[in-house]
RNA sequence: GCCCCGGUAGCUCAGUCUGGAUAGAGCAGCGGUCUUCUAAACCGCAGGUCGCAGGUUCGACUCCUGCCCGGGGCGCCA
C-alpha cells in the first residue's frame, strides 16, 4: 500500500531527483526537507533540500533547485515545478493535483486513516499510573496515567504490542509501618478490616510514619542546651516510642517477606482497597488501567536478592562505604547508583533494575517508557545506564531496548507553587474530577437549557474530563503548568471542548443528513472529491498531517503533536463549516463530497481523542 | 559547588529535535458576523529587544560558549 503522505511521497520522490542529479557527490545525510508550506499561496509543500545541498557541494543554492526541479518526477502527484516555483533563496514550491489530492483522501478513507502496519511490530512497555498502597491517588498521579495513557493508545494505534505496567508502590518499610498499625487496630477492635476504607488507610498511614519518625535531633537539642527535665521526658519518651513503633514495622516487613499469613491476609486487603480505588478512577478517567496492568514493587521482592548477587558477581557493582553501588562515571554520570544500603537492604534503584531486567527479557520489550515526574530524572538516568551496563536491557539481536523517561513536569496553582489544597495537603485527583464535572454541569445548564438532564449529566461527566485531559496533554510535558478550571473549561479557546464542539457539528449534520437518506457512501458508490474552494483544501491538507502526526506522537512520546494537529484539524474545520454549506451545498455532487469530507473529519477527531484517551459527546 | 528542565505578545502557550521566506495560536482589549447545517463558532484590528552577550553561518527563536533569572535534583527515603 502507498502511503497516503504526501510529505513521504513527495520525499521519495525528492530523493530520487537528488540521486539523479548529484549521483556520488551526494552527501549521505542529504535530506528532502519537505515540509507543509509556510506560505500557501506558494504552494502547498516546500523543499529546502536546495540550500544545504548547495552548502555541502560548495555551489549556489538557486542552481541546484534549479537542476534538482529539472529532474523532479511529481506525476500524478502534484503539478510540475519550474523556474516560477523556485523562490528566495531556493526554495521549492510545490502544488498538489487537484485528483492527487482527491485520491489521497480516498486512500486515508479507505486505508486506516494512513495508518500504515509497521514493518516490524514493537514491543512498546509503557509504566503508568504509578500509585502508593494505602495513599489516595492525587493531582500528581494525573499525568502519570494520562500522559501515559495516551502514550499506551499512540504505539497500539501505531500497530505495536503494548503493555502496561502499573508499578504500584506496595512494598518496603513505609507498607509495612502502615500494615503493622492496621494489624494493631484489628487486634485493639478499633479497625473492621471489611468497613475500611482509602481515606481511613490515609490517615493510619501518616499517623503511622510520624510515630515511627524518632525525633533525635530534637531531643539532641534538648540535652545540648539544657531545656528542662520536663522536655527531656517528653523527647526521651517520643524517641523510644518511636524506636518501637519503628522495631515492629521492620519486624513487619520481616513478616511480610517471609509470607506470614496473617501480616500477608492484612497487606493484602490493603492492596485491594487501595487498588479498587485507583481503578475505578482510572475508570472515570477514562485512563485504560485495570487490573491485569498491576505490577507491583512486591512482584520484584523475590528478585532483589537475584538482582543483586548477579551484579556484584559479575562485577557490575561494587562496595563503596558499606553499601552496593555501580558505578557510571565511565558513561558520565558522577553519582553512583545505589542497590544494597550498609544494612542490607535494598532500594527503589534495585526494584528499577529487576524491573527492567523482567520488560525487556521476559515481556520482550523493543522501548520502555516511564511516564513518570521530571524530579526523577537523575534516579531514571542512573537505572537505565546501570541496567544497559548490567545487559539486563539487551535484546535477542544484541541491541539494547530504548529506556525513554517521558518526564513530566509539575502541575502548579495559581500562586506558581505545586498544587496543593489550602491546608497545604495534595489535592485529591477524584475532588479535581468532581468539581471540573460539576463546572462542566453548570456551564452546560446556562448554554444548552433545552437538554433532558440525564443528558446533561452524561455531557458534564465527558466535557469535564475532557477538559481536564486535553489540558494537561496539549502543553509541552517537560514543562510545569497551571492548573486552572476557568481557563481549561472555557467556552472559547483552545481547549477540549473546544474539539468536542467540532465534531458535535459534525456529528449533527451527519445526523441530518441521514433523516434526508443522505450517506457519506463508501466504496465504489461513494461521490468524487470535490476539493475546490480554499476552505475544503486546507482542511484536505489538514486531514493528510494525521499520520505524520501520531507517528511523530510515538517517536517523540510526546502527546501534545496530536493536541495541536486535532486543534488545527477542529479550526480548519470551522473555517469549512462557516464557508461551505454542506446540506445546502449548490450541487448534488458538491453535498456529497462535502459531506464526505464532513465524515472523514469527523473519523480523524473521534480517532485522534481515541488515541488521547479523550471521550466525546453527540451534542453540546 | 555540580547536573537536569524551563525563560517567546499584558496573561497562558505552540514553534527549537532536523537552522530557511514577513515568529504563530488561545485568553484579555477594540470592532464586525446568526431569516441558512449548533455563535462553546468565525472574521478583522491592535499587541514581540524570542532572558542577556558573544560565536558559527549566505541565513539563528532554532546550533555552540559564557552569563542572568525561575524550578528541580545530587550515596544508603521512595
Amino acid at each position: 500500500m502507498a502511503s497516503q503522505d504526501p510529505v513521504q511521497i513527495l520525499r521519495e520522490r525528492f530523493a530520487a531527483a537528488m540521486r539523479d542529479a548529484f549521483g556520488d557527490a551526494l552527501p549521505a545525510d542529504a535530506d528532502p526537507l519537505i515540509s507543509p508550506s509556510r506560505q500557501p499561496e506558494l504552494g502547498d509543500y516546500q523543499s529546502n533540500a536546495a540550500m544545504p545541498l548547495a552548502k555541502a557541494l560548495g555551489r549556489n543554492p538557486r542552481q541546484i533547485a534549479q537542476e534538482l526541479a529539472a529532474r523532479l518526477d511529481l506525476s500524478g502527484v502534484a503539478e510540475p515545478v519550474s523556474e516560477k516555483n523556485i523562490a528566495g533563496p531556493g526554495f521549492i514550491n510545490v502544488r498538489l493535483s487537484t485528483d492527487a489530492l482527491a485520491r489521497l483522501l480516498d486512500g486515508l478513507e479507505d486505508h486506516d486513516l494512513g495508518v500504515e502496519r509497521p514493518a516490524r511490530a514493537q514491543t512498546v512497555v509503557v509504566d503508568l499510573c504509578g500509585v502508593n498502597l494505602a495513599k489516595q491517588m492525587h493531582v500528581g498521579h494525573l499525568r502519570a496515567t494520562v500522559i501515559g495513557d495516551a502514550l499506551a493508545r499512540t504505539n497500539a494505534r501505531l500497530g505495536h504490542t503494548v503493555h502496561r505496567q502499573n508499578h504500584l508502590g506496595d512494598w518496603g518499610l513505609p507498607i509495612a509501618m502502615v500494615t503493622d498499625a492496621v494489624m494493631d487496630g484489628v487486634r485493639n477492635g478499633t479497625i473492621d478490616l471489611n468497613a475500611l476504607r482509602l481515606s481511613d488507610l490515609e490517615r493510619i498511614y501518616r499517623a503511622a510514619q510520624r510515630a515511627c519518625d524518632a525525633d533525635e535531633k530534637g531531643l539532641d537539642a534538648v540535652k545540648r542546651y539544657g531545656l528542662g527535665p520536663k522536655a527531656l521526658a517528653e523527647l526521651e519518651e517520643q524517641v523510644a516510642g518511636a524506636n518501637e513503633r519503628m522495631a515492629r514495622a521492620k519486624a513487619t516487613l520481616l513478616n511480610l517477606q517471609r509470607h506470614e499469613p496473617e501480616t500477608v491476609a492484612v497487606w493484602r486487603r490493603i492492596a485491594q482497597i487501595t487498588l479498587d480505588e485507583c481503578l475505578a478512577i482510572c475508570r472515570r478517567l477514562q485512563a485504560n488501567v485495570a487490573e491485569e496492568h498491576t505490577a507491583g514493587e512486591s512482584t520484584y521482592a523475590e528478585e532483589l536478592a537475584g538482582v543483586v548477587a548477579d551484579l556484584e558477581s559479575r562485577g557490575v557493582a561494587s562496595v563503596s562505604d558499606g553499601a552496593l553501588v555501580i558505578d557510571l562515571k565511565d558513561v558520565g554520570i558522577a553519582e553512583p547508583l545505589l542497590i544494597r544500603k550498609s544494612d542490607g537492604g535494598f532500594l527503589y534503584a534495585t526494584t528499577d533494575l529487576a524491573g527492567i531486567r523482567r520488560r525487556v527479557q521476559k515481556l520482550g520489550a523493543d522501548r520502555v517508557i516511564y511516564a513518570v515526574d521530571a524530579r526523577q530524572s537523575l534516579h531514571f538516568r542512573q537505572a537505565f545506564a546501570g541496567a544497559k551496563k548490567a545487559g539486563y536491557a539487551r535484546r535477542p539481536d544484541g541491541s539494547d531496548a530504548a529506556l525513554i523517561h517521558a518526564a513530566f513536569g509539575t502541575i502548579l496553582g495559581e500562586d506558581n507553587r505545586p498544587f496543593k489544597t489550602r491546608s497545604g495537603d495534595n489535592v485529591k485527583l477524584s475532588d479535581l474530577l468532581d468539581e471540573a464535572v460539576a463546572r462542566a454541569e453548570a456551564a452546560i445548564a446556562e448554554r444548552s437549557p433545552e437538554l433532558p438532564a440525564e443528558q446533561r449529566r452524561i455531557n458534564a461527566e465527558a466535557i469535564g474530563i475532557a477538559a481536564i485531559k486535553y489540558a494537561d496533554l496539549s502543553s509541552d510535558r517537560a514543562k510545569d503548568y497551571v492548573f486552572n478550571f476557568d481557563r481549561m473549561l472555557a467556552f472559547e479557546g483552545d481547549t477540549g471542548p473546544y474539539l468536542l464542539y467540532a465534531l458535535v457539528r459534525i456529528r449533527s449534520i451527519l445526523r441530518k443528513a441521514a433523516e434526508q437518506g443522505l450517506t457519506p457512501a463508501d466504496g465504489a458508490a461513494r461521490a468524487a472529491l470535490r476539493i475546490g474552494a480554499k476552505e475544503e483544501k486546507d482542511l484536505a491538507l489538514t486531514l493528510l498531517r494525521y499520520p505524520g502526526t501520531l507517528q511523530s506522537v510515538a517517536d517523540s512520546c510526546e502527546p501534545h503533536r496530536l493536541t495541536n494537529f486535532l486543534h488545527d484539524l477542529a479550526g480548519a474545520f470551522a473555517v469549512f463549516f462557516r464557508e461551505c454549506p454542506v446540506l445546502q451545498a449548490e450541487t448534488p455532487e458538491m453535498r456529497a463530497s462535502r459531506l464526505r469530507l464532513c465524515a472523514l473529519t469527523g473519523r480523524v477527531l473521534e480517532d485522534g481523542l481515541g488515541v488521547l484517551g479523550i471521550p466525546t459527546v453527540d451534542r453540546m
